[in-house]
DNA sequence: CGATTTTTGTACCATGTCGTATAAAATCCT
DNA sequence: AGGATTTTATACGACATGGTACAAAAATCG
């Protein structure tokens, strides 16, 4: 995961990197970039400052780094619920549900997406972030917009739609559940967000109606 | 707008207390709560620290007053836009293109949703930020709901049409509108987002496709 | 074992931050 | 003018913050 190989000689560390970005990764969500303070991810890492910045470098290097995975683990995501041999509705069924469960674990407090909940605060003033979250936001409504011109050209939804707007629209509901995620808003009205949406957007392929629950 | 009057005796104020909250409220929207010092905002509205206390009571109290009146601000608009004599397609559009030139000014940077860009991070940790962000899109969405309700009860959109989850999509999209707008995108392409929501959820009144803008 | 290498742990520094104490300044009232 | 009242301006205090220096510790290699 890390590309930081242990060495063979010296004192060998008494962290895990990849549990600790990780854990990083969670104080920041919980407090976003500016609220969060190296004390605060040296308590939930258990390292200690010269450690943090010799693993990582400093606590914007550190953000990037928890962003980067974040990103790559939603895309991979991403990748698997919208792969083309899956009904469009029930690929958008499973893109969804994997969100809410992103977003709202099923032990643990409400969080919404790290990117959103997080970068967005930041991007006004940090380059660096607000070009890292432009490119996963266009990235997966690219990744939507694909799949519902594959369902198209298949027949899965009307010839005369356009793929590119259903894309935004389908990635406008992600976010709003990003969003209201984090206001407390409860699993059951945030699912229905992801049902209006699909309902809205799939209207005529109706192969599967099951409602799509993770166990 | 502000309540607190002008004493009869004493040293004179030497600001003007809705102007200093709105600079106020510019230096949150520009680098958020956690992310906006004292100083910075002494340096913004020409107050220095003791000052800023008498009128506002700290940096939380002043974020919370920023706040409100931002979401009145919003909340003023919707009501106009969205009235009931406005056909619903006009409404939208006169709804979305208020709500860009807010996120996109025409002049200064792109600063997206104050509520959206400075009240999702903080929401985890502060429960007045979480409630009063919760409420206010809340409100968003009724309003939109309400103007749906209407539209069906009027013929202007089917029978059939669900106007909680046209209303859910509707400010979806807006969220997705002030979420990339803060991070470059410009506006060409956040006005093609209103336009797929509105030919999304509009399908049937077209009683008006005439693009409105700003002049 | 002793030299080498890498990480750890403590302490530290310079700066930033929130909030307040206190005295001077500017106005009103009599 | 003189007292009362309110705001301003400076300064400050206690603490938090990001980052670093440096010696001790723990491993490998010869």
């Amino acid at each position: 995961m890390v590309q930081k190989s242990v060495p063979k000689r010296g004192r060998p560390r008494a962290y895990d990197p990849d549990k600790a970005l990780r854990n990083a990764r969670d104080v920041f969500w919980e407090r976003g970039f500016s609220g969060t303070s190296l004390d605060d991810i040296g308590a939930a890492t258990g390292m200690n400052r010269p450690s943090l910045y010799a693993a990582f470098g400093g606590k914007h290097a550190l953000y990037m780094k928890a962003f980067d995975t974040y990103r790559r683990t939603s895309r991979r995501m991403i990748d698997v619920v919208l792969a083309p041999d899956i009904p469009l509705s029930e690929g958008l069924q499973h893109f969804y549900a994997e969100a809410l469960d992103t977003y709202v674990p099923k032990h643990g407090k409400a969080r919404g997406c790290f990117m959103i909940a997080t970068g967005v605060t930041e991007a006004a003033q940090d380059a660096d972030v607000r070009k890292a979250l432009g490119d996963a936001l266009h990235d997966i409504e690219k990744a939507l917009e694909v799949r519902f011109a594959a369902a198209k050209k298949a027949g899965e939804i009307s010839a005369s739609s356009n793929p590119r707007a259903l894309a935004m629209m389908a990635s406008a509901a992600l976010y709003s559940m990003a969003i209201q995620s984090r206001t407390g808003v409860p699993r059951k009205a945030l699912q229905a967000i992801a049902d209006a949406a699909i309902e809205t957007l799939c209207a005529g392929s109706n192969k599967s109606r099951t409602r799509i629950t993770t166990p």
